[in-house]
DNA sequence: CGAATGATTGTTTAG
DNA sequence: CTAAACAATCATTCG
């Protein structure tokens, strides 16, 4: 049943305040969202058309255009999720490979100072 | 192998 | 600057 929606998380009091846990030594972090590519072009007509709205007002109204949008027309902003991905997808592969030359390098099992240079030889 | 959970992404405005 | 609401996501990890 813990289908933790971004709700939930808030709700058991998971609030970002800087960075939330650290395990990973350098993860690419993830790609955007549809909404996040959604906002950034709706940000302005949110705003243009509730020049008066706040934050809670903006925040949700925006929301709720998301939900109101037809499918289609998140399309063009999953495409740019998508390309995000991809993006992404290349910082995984960097990831990948600083991981396991650090991996590579950890012999002794000591981090105590590894300074690894990246080199892309892309 | 499968489910779940966690980490992350960007924006808004106001104090 | 940071905080929370808003939605997606999706990779990692545990069983």
């Amino acid at each position: 049943m813990p289908k933790v929606t971004s709700k939930d998380q808030k709700k058991a009091g998971v609030k970002d305040s800087k960075k939330r846990s650290k395990k990973d030594p350098n993860k690419p972090k993830r790609a955007l969202s549809a909404y996040m590519f959604f906002v950034q072009d709706y940000r302005e007509r949110i705003k243009a058309e509730n020049p008066e709205a706040t934050f809670g007002d903006v925040g949700k109204l925006l929301g709720i255009k998301w939900k109101e949008m037809s499918p289609p027309e998140k399309k063009p902003y999953e495409d740019k999720a998508q390309a995000d991905k991809a993006r992404a997808d290349r910082e995984n592969a960097v990831y990948k490979a600083n991981l396991k030359a650090a991996k590579k390098n950890a012999k002794a099992a000591e981090p105590s100072s590894d300074e690894d240079d990246d080199d892309e030889s892309d």
